[in-house]
DNA sequence: TTGTTCGCTTGACATTTATCAAGCGGCCTC
DNA sequence: GAGGCCGCTTGATAAATGTCAAGCGAACAA
């Protein structure tokens, strides 16, 4: 396997192996290996079977579905962070499909080694269980985010938690396409635009990729952010994983 | 603590208990207590501390969530199932109220006793991992359900779902009050009775709590039941875990 | 029996969201 | 530089969904 050693170090910087021994570590890895693909490339589709987890250490990945000519954005990934956690762990089909949307590199895990892995280790076995209820609650929080907000105030809430992410005050940058961006949201791009305009009265500006805010008290006045749906603290851009950043409470003032 | 051995041989019936030795099955629960509840009541609110594992033996409970006023409900319980097992997993805080629908038996499980027997026992928390999985994927389809179909869809997989779980031909019996099922559908009880109006021409006849289907094919060719999405083995009303319904594949002939 | 309550339904209307079509402007290729 | 592609925006219109108000009918209590 050609695995570099910068490149174990970051998968060990993983929530879920940092406890582990190295013995266990490398039994999960067992016959894992690295693969670069280049953007656009489906690495799984609905309904495939799954036989590796897959462990994104550089690009970006979008996991999405579709039914009946439609199809929507369920999540995108950054470095460093595992996708079909669920399915390995279950050993069955993908009920997400996985295309890059970057140039990216990928460790992919031989499922039985995880899951040999987790049977064989009680502390590796719980820190998996810790990882997929993070996984959990961050579906719980994009479900209550669909059903009870509208287009304009998922997009605001959207933004005041990259805002937290990125830790800039005024002005961030947008890390995908607007299209993208606007099936994660749930809506067709012609409304993501409409939801911009709507929040310029609470001072939100567009130029491109680049978002200024003037008035981010008039904004979370309207965005009303909650602890119990969205996850301000940074993630997607660190290698703690879910079930870290699931357990921050309290960093919100929850008006 | 008074639990009877027929409540235990229910709760041992549960997928991830299945496996499991007497000692571990015993070392997951010390500690637990069976409760009673009325109807009505709030078992748990949003944000609270999660100290128990909660088994509902009897009766039924809606998990939901709100915001803003609006509130909306995530699924609907029914016994043997455990709630909130990401949360006593994680040992944070819940990110759905529970309320009692009925009068409900509910034995509570301290966090701390099966958070220590994931760590000590290997195979249960293997178990328990792949519970959590079954879990996550059911959130998957229900977000799927959600951002894909439109309401009138949405209902005429539901009622093919509980058709295929109810294992009758040409009628059902709604489960829930109209209300509710229309909260759990993501949308309101007027719009759920002019759904209802509409799948008229897909031979839906509705009488109060009995649904009748004179033309299923047709049903089915308008709501197209995906497996990717619904789940139409029967869970709610069996002893089975997530993780078991999960695994079954290709139930549904995909048009 | 009578009256009341409550869940459900129906209609009218407002809001939200999607669709279709057109156009703008950056960016790339030739 | 010309042309064309592509992502984004904008406007007009349609469809879906929510809101408000009224009314029906079964269940229940007095």
């Amino acid at each position: 396997m050609a695995l570099r050693s910068t490149d174990t170090d970051r998968v060990r910087d993983l929530q879920f192996f940092k406890t582990a021994s190295e013995e266990v570590f490398e039994g999960a890895l067992s016959g894992a290996f690295l693969q670069r693909f280049p953007a656009g490339t489906t690495l799984l589709m609905e309904g495939d079977p799954v036989d590796f987890l897959y462990i994104l250490l550089d690009g970006s990945v979008e996991l999405g579905a579709g039914w009946k000519s439609r199809d929507t954005t369920l999540a995108i990934l950054r470095p460093v962070s595992t996708f079909i956690l669920a399915a390995v762990a279950l050993d069955s089909d993908a009920l997400m499909s996985a295309v890059t949307i970057d140039r990216s590199e990928i460790l992919m895990v031989p499922g039985e080694s995880l899951r040999r892995a987790m049977q064989e280790d009680a502390a590796f076995g719980f820190a998996i269980s810790q990882e997929l209820a993070g996984c959990y609650r961050g579906l719980v929080r994009s479900i209550k985010n669909q059903k009870l907000r509208d287009s304009t105030e998922r997009l605001a809430n959207y933004l005041l938690t990259q805002r937290a992410r990125q830790g800039s005050d005024d002005q961030i940058v947008l890390p995908h396409e607007k299209r993208v961006l606007a099936s994660l949201l749930g809506m067709t791009p012609e409304n993501l635009s409409r939801a911009f305009s709507k929040l310029d009265a609470q001072g939100v500006s567009v130029d491109g990729t680049k978002v200024r805010f003037s008035k981010v008290q008039a904004l979370e006045r309207m965005a009303r952010p909650s602890p119990l749906i969205d996850n301000h603290y940074p993630q997607a851009n660190s290698q703690l994983g879910k079930s870290f950043t699931e357990r921050q409470q309290g960093l919100l003032d929850e008006p």
